[in-house]
DNA sequence: CGGGAAGTGGGAAAAAGTGGGAATTCAGGG
DNA sequence: CCCTGAATTCCCACTTTTTCCCACTTCCCG
């Protein structure tokens, strides 16, 4: 599981360097072979590339005829690319995905058990003040999930 | 499968050059042998010449007196034009394909499993920034395999 | 304070992308 | 039937981008 946020700088050629910590299990898990895609919140997200795959099937084993399932397909697979792991340990960001999710040059690694999320690091705290404002709102309709969770 | 997206421009003769990291799979799958045609959403379908060849055989077989259908043949098969990757890796886009598209230059390829989507790039931005406002919005009547999707 | 590892920047070689010219083919008109 | 003009195809060459690798700096730990 990847856990943790993490703030990494991208450099001129919009390489990031994946933090050390996480460098043995991804080597270990795929050899250094991640995929990125977008998520609907303007980030991105990183699979390593087993785990990818396995989302890939879901995806595509989804109804062609529904309309939003044919969206999720469009988007994370019409945006999904593989990267590997360089010598130094960092990953090359393709240009239409740093276009996509505003990244520049602060961003924030976050680990999110199987993945990762790559936020633009100002975006990134606006929503997260976003959320911890908004939390109160929902109360009465909670779905089931949520409504019995336990923290 | 084809994934990724890749800004790429055409040239005044409106000749597209393949993405450097498809060609490979491309001269082995079909040996440069692709086939377009036009797409519902006003873009572009790209296909390797054996995987059009399924589709059109599905095409045709459809019950000939159902509306729907022959749209759909009509104008599926009626567009595809074949077209071979020259010794550049560029393919030349007919004038026909490129008006209905209304691509001009700047253009995005989108890999979608067996096949490319082609979009004019600023109709692919509108459309896809449509798509992601729009998934927010769906919340009660997701489909049971949606509902249940864990990414 | 020193050694090593990690992070960062940058340069050079290679590859890919892009434009354009010349040759060939095709259509239409004299 | 041939000639002319336009369009297509093929190929070459330049420019830009990408990739690979090296080196410096910084940070952490001994």
């Amino acid at each position: 599981m990847f856990r943790g946020a993490t703030k990494v700088t991208l450099d001129a050629k919009g390489r990031l360097a994946v933090p050390t910590r996480y460098r043995e299990r991804i080597q270990s898990r795929c050899d250094g072979h991640l995929v990125v895609t977008v998520d609907r919140d303007y980030c991105l997200l990183m699979y390593p590339l087993p785990d990818w795959e396995e989302i890939e099937r879901k995806l595509v084993r989804l109804p062609s005829l529904n309309k939003q399932a044919r969206r999720l397909q469009r988007l994370m697979v019409g945006y999904a690319s593989e990267l590997e792991v360089d010598g130094n340990g960092r990953v090359l960001l393709p240009r239409e995905l740093r276009e996509f999710a505003g990244l520049d040059r602060q961003a924030m690694l976050i680990g999110q058990g199987n993945k990762f999320e790559l936020w633009d690091e100002a975006r990134w705290n606006e929503r997260r003040d976003e959320w911890l404002a908004a939390e109160d709102d929902a109360g009465p309709d909670l779905p089931a999930e949520l409504e019995h969770l336990s923290l």
